[in-house]
DNA sequence: ATTTTAATTAGAATTATTCCAATTCCGACT
DNA sequence: AGTCGGAATTGGAATAATTCTAATTAAAAT
């Protein structure tokens, strides 16, 4: 038994998600895939795209588009919008928060404490009920990465 | 002594805010303003727009957009991106969160306990200090209002 | 092999917003 | 009251981000 219920690696679960929706993992769809996990810094659909090119040159904007709205619907993907401007793409599946560094433009991960996101519910009114919450910090922070 | 140091008339606010920024109190900034106040449901630039022309037929699509900038420079009004398509606009002051029903469209604004924000603030890592906080729900609200 | 369905593509269309140049409006100062 | 100068507004053009559409290609199922 070579498959396990849950396997770990970043290509399995992808085709396994994919498969889950009825979606094919087609080369496009992987390679989006990839490079929102290479370099976790938040892009555009524009930087993907360039980022995409050269490993799919003959690749179109709107099948990145295209890929990057499938993976947000297998929960592969957040689409992340704090601020007009394009929508920014994070593969990063635990529940987390955003620090937007207003200096440099950035966008940090920001890890949450275990039962933050119920204790947040908890605030809401009766008949109130989030299957979400999204926590955004803007300010500046030191570390120059 | 009829004028106080801190009048809470939105009117007096408004003129006393955007003078504190050395901006003048202008026909159109007060009838954008006063529609935001009127109905709190977080409208687009557009539905100002619509709403406002009525009393001000005159008025530009850029105006508003004007207005609402200058309103949001001056802190009297706060921008609302929580998903991609337009900016909406609320002129709530008070630190509150925002649940987004998703059945409906609507935006509720939702009041926080004090000292949420500051609780929030103390899970960044060192280095990071956040000017502001923004909290969004998502789900469905029985509240049909 | 053929048929069917899904996915990709290029470019057009749409939407939201910003920019720009030309007036208009106001306040300060004669 | 009249004029000067900066601020604000206006309409339309320009830009940016995204979505749509119709045609083509690729893959799966029969």
């Amino acid at each position: 038994m070579s498959t396990t219920a849950h396997s770990h690696s970043p290509h399995e679960s992808l085709v396994q998600r994919l498969a889950d929706s009825g979606l094919r993992a087609t080369p496009q769809r992987e390679v989006v895939y990839n490079i929102l996990l290479q370099k976790r810094d938040h892009p555009t659909a524009d930087e993907v795209f360039a980022r995409v090119k050269p490993e799919l040159p003959g690749i179109s904007l709107a099948t990145v588009y295209n890929c990057l709205e499938t993976l947000v619907q297998c929960d592969l993907v957040r689409a992340v919008n704090f601020e007009r401007g394009p929508t920014r793409y994070c593969p990063n599946l635990k529940p987390h928060a955003h620090f937007h560094d207003e200096r440099s433009g950035a966008t940090y991960d920001v890890d949450l404490p275990e039962g933050l996101i119920d204790q947040l519910k908890s605030i809401l009114p009766p008949g109130f009920h989030a299957s979400a919450v999204e926590i955004t910090f803007r300010g500046e922070s030191k570390s120059l990465r």
